[in-house]
RNA sequence: GGCGGCAUCGCCAAGUGGUAAGGCAGAGGUCUGCAAAACCUCCACCCCCGGUUCGAAUCCGGGUGCCGCCUCCA
């Protein structure tokens, strides 16, 4: 069974086969720094973390990249709201998003091209489409004349002549008058006197929006990648006016296969910036009863990636719970590894991975490969509960570790991985205590003082000590 | 107006021709002084109306409802 996307280009499944046998260039088109990420850019990064992470562990050799835009007016207007500058409002943006994306575990990519720092490929494109007519020069500023490009529309279905303008509802900027056709973009922009500038043929100014992610692909991964990864908001102009200015260059195709994400909704309504209905990643990890990153994470791959998904309190509560389950079965191995006898010589299951890596090549499946998950994480949990409360883990020891092992690996191509409980427990009472607060409970039972029975339980629970009563008088407990 | 997507159990969500994965929540049972925990078991004919087919959640036609994009956006 090959590998097969969907390819926005195509708007269907094809079969996946890289421009060079068993190497990957990837692109995923990132934030715009001017702001904390929010849950949607939560989503994306995961979403293409998983993309790159099964792309890895399926074998091939995959080259991720992934631009920070720091270049922009946002950045511009934030900078000049805090008397900063951009470049600094840029560089506090950025940490922020390896803090955030860290805590989601979200993998470094290889690299993080930006703007500022591609100038001259830009610079180089830009001539380029001017020599080929496909640029031209207004009053210091630079656009791209979208007629000229016989293919533009292919990736979105907007067609030039049809197209609404307007239909956003956003204002027209002023530039619009220097535009010999409404639908030019904007490939280099002059700078009004104290704004940041650039040095360039044209005069001073900075790049469009589009430009730089064309350049930067060229620069980084070649003419024509494998993969190019965004948002579904950026098929239409952003990926589109991409196509235009690279391939009216090139004359290759810029990918092969483009990938776009669902929105993240807000009661129904796409999240966004704009709205400022948007909650940002650390709100919602900081929040009182804030989920683990983890839940989060599994939240996001319980959906389809090409599907809006609602950011709810009942729908991150139910993915909590889930993702303890998961977790009890990753920790299952550290936690009885060594007290089952694990040799670490067993074979993974089989059967399990066959399951898992078909529904991830179907278009990267991760709802059912999460299935498969819980079909491991659900039997290594019985285990767990069967030796706390019989002492015996009931099923062979050796299925158990191949479990659990499956268990990690999977896991960890969806980038779900728990940490170890933490034992961090100097204020809780020590074992003896805890036999002897027993033992008294024991004599109360016996003498069928219940009320003195149920004090001593409830003290104990109070400290996280549950007991477990079994048949005959026999009273286990254990932390929870 | 143009382009595209979605409608499956209380909630989330897989499933593109053979009689509905999974998660959350819920129910019953065992056990118990009562509990708790645990274990076992149970839990959907797929928006509506036509059609194709031996057979459709899955294909076709027509409705209804919701959402995204149409130059800020992951």
């Amino acid at each position: 069974m090959p590998l097969s996307l969907y390819n926005t280009l195509s708007r269907r499944l094809e079969p996946f086969e890289p421009l060079e046998p068993g190497k990957i260039r990837m692109y995923y088109c990132g934030v715009t720094v001017y702001d904390y990420c929010h849950v949607g850019h939560a989503r994306a990064c995961v979403v293409w973390d998983v993309v790159r992470r099964y792309l890895v562990w399926r074998g091939y050799e995959v080259r991720y990249v992934q631009n920070f835009t720091d270049i922009d007016d946002k950045i511009l207007k934030r900078s000049r709201q805090e008397k900063s500058t951009m470049e600094a409002v840029a560089e506090r943006y950025i940490q922020a998003y390896f803090e955030d994306m860290a805590r989601l575990n979200v993998k470094e990519a290889d690299e993080y091209p930006r703007a500022t720092h591609t100038l001259d490929g830009i610079k180089r494109l830009i001539h380029e489409l001017e020599t080929r007519g496909f640029a031209y020069p207004s009053a210091g500023d630079v656009y791209y004349s979208v007629k000229k490009f016989a293919d533009y529309g292919k990736l979105s279905g907007q067609k030039v002549d049809e197209r609404q303008t307007g239909a956003s509802g956003r204002v027209s900027e002023p530039e619009d008058a220097q535009k010999q056709d409404p639908a030019d973009f904007a490939l280099w922009k002059s700078a009004k006197p104290g704004e940041p500038a650039w040095e360039s043929p044209w005069g001073n100014g900075r790049p469009g929006w589009h430009i730089e992610c064309s350049a930067m692909v060229r620069d980084r991964l070649g003419e024509t990648i494998d993969i190019h990864a965004g948002g579904n908001d950026l098929i239409f102009p952003h990926h589109e006016n991409e196509i235009a200015q690279s391939e009216a260059v090139t004359g290759k195709p810029l990918a092969r296969y483009w990938l776009h994400n669902g929105m993240v909704n807000v009661n129904g309504e796409k999240m966004s910036k704009s709205l400022g209905n948007f909650t940002t990643i650390r709100q919602m990890l900081d929040a009182p009863n804030a989920p683990d990153p983890m839940a989060v994470r599994m939240f996001i791959l319980q959906a389809n990636y090409r599907k809006p998904i609602d950011f709810t309190d009942e729908g991150i509560a139910a993915a909590q719970n889930g993702w303890a389950v998961l977790q009890d079965g990753l920790r299952f191995g550290g936690e009885y590894g060594d007290r089952l006898g694990w040799a670490g010589n067993v074979a993974p299951q089989a059967d399990a991975i066959a399951h898992f890596r078909a529904a991830m090549d179907d278009d990267f499946n991760t709802s059912s490969a999460l299935a498969v998950l819980f079909g491991l994480a659900k039997q290594l949990e019985r285990a767990r509960n069967l030796l706390i409360h019989e002492g015996t883990a009931g099923d062979p020891t050796a299925v158990l570790e191949s479990q659990w092992l499956t268990l990690v690996d999977l896991a960890g191509v969806l980038g779900l991985e728990a940490q170890p409980e933490s034992q961090e427990r100097a204020d809780s009472l020590s074992e003896a205590a805890i036999a002897a607060l027993i033992a008294e409970r024991t004599e109360a039972k016996k003498t069928k003082n219940f009320a003195e029975a149920d004090r001593i339980r409830n003290e104990l629970q109070a400290q996280g000590i549950q007991l477990i009563d079994k048949p005959g008088g026999l009273t286990l407990w254990h932390r929870v």
